[in-house]
DNA sequence: GTCTATATAAAGATAGAC
DNA sequence: GTCTATCTTTATATAGAC
């Protein structure tokens, strides 16, 4: 466990989880210092950076954990596009909510340009890739005949996402029955013989 | 014109674009005076309320707005669901990107309860019951067939707005024609027939 | 490694001159 | 109706004691 003291690692922790919900602008270093029960002063001695820097790095290390999280769905779901879309649904829907939206209109212009460049070439290469490359496999197979598939990427994952905002109280069965509901419905759609 | 000043009016849509584009928290009262070319300070004699008020004024009068926009689609496009949900796109496409998520997610938590509440009811009022209404009319007259049309509508809407993100070097098509495509696909996709 | 204290800057808001 | 000046609060950040 080398320079990572375990504090600091639960300070990236929550860093990820808060400016994951709420976005850059509505999370201050004391909330998240806060969450870990530490001084918020006490935060720069494990993130010198300070507030930027900490959201880059929880941000990039979110989005690596989903590329490596959904590239795992996809390698053990290979053979049909519904199972690849399920095991893709399963993964975000265990994990918290990504509201791409928010990170390019408001995340992004309040960072360093460098760094919103890197993040959101990131975003798409960890989020949209593995649900093209599911969709380009079960076009080759023959499960689906649809041109322009680069269009439904981020459609499908858009939908997948809202399913995280409709509050519970709403909800006839669960976030993941409807994914699986949904991607039936984009399966068919794309069914174009 | 009654109280409604010029500039009042000027600076209520310049809120509007601002608090929508990035948010509550990344929007501040000097950026909106500033958009409308006057001293913050003088922004307080027009909204008296500041800046939580501004916010809940302008978001609601911006639902409003879709809600009015989105009926006036229907009302113009009857007679087939597909008609309809291109009539819903091209209102959509027409207007700023509206993030249901993170109005949800990061601006409602910052304002009052109850202004919330409102907003959040309004929001669904506004933007997905017009397309639920266009769902159901479409499965009335047998163009659909599909159980959980409540689950759709959010996907559809979702699915739309996401086509905002996409950045213009990456455009094959315009958002309209993709946004077409989405529709296509979601009303084939709810033929279970 | 954490705290107290403090510095600095930004943001929301008000008072009062013009 | 707009400005300057000011106040208050909040936020980011640093210094230094413990």
């Amino acid at each position: 466990m080398k320079g990572s003291s375990d504090t600091r690692e639960r300070l990236l922790e929550a860093a990820g989880r808060l400016f994951g919900e709420h976005g850059y602008a509505a999370v201050t270093v004391k909330d998240i210092a806060h969450a870990v029960g530490i001084h918020h002063a006490s935060l720069y001695h494990h993130s010198p950076g300070g507030k930027e820097e900490l959201f880059v790095e929880v941000t990039e290390r979110g989005l690596i954990r989903h590329q490596r999280g959904l590239n795992a769905a996809l390698a053990r779901s290979e053979g049909s596009l519904r199972a690849q879309l399920r095991a893709i649904a399963d993964w975000l829907l265990s994990q918290a909510p990504v509201d791409l939206v928010r990170m390019a209109l408001s995340d992004m212009p309040q960072i360093n340009t460098a760094a919103a460049e890197t993040i959101s070439n990131l975003a798409h290469d960890a989020l949209l890739l593995p649900i093209m490359t599911a969709l380009e496999s079960g076009q080759a197979r023959g499960e689906i005949n649809y041109p322009d598939l680069g269009n439904v990427a981020g459609s499908i994952f858009a939908s997948i996402e809202a399913l995280h905002t409709i509050p519970a109280i709403y909800l006839t069965k669960t976030r993941l029955e409807m994914a699986y509901d949904l991607i039936d419905i984009f399966i068919r759609g794309m069914q174009t013989d």
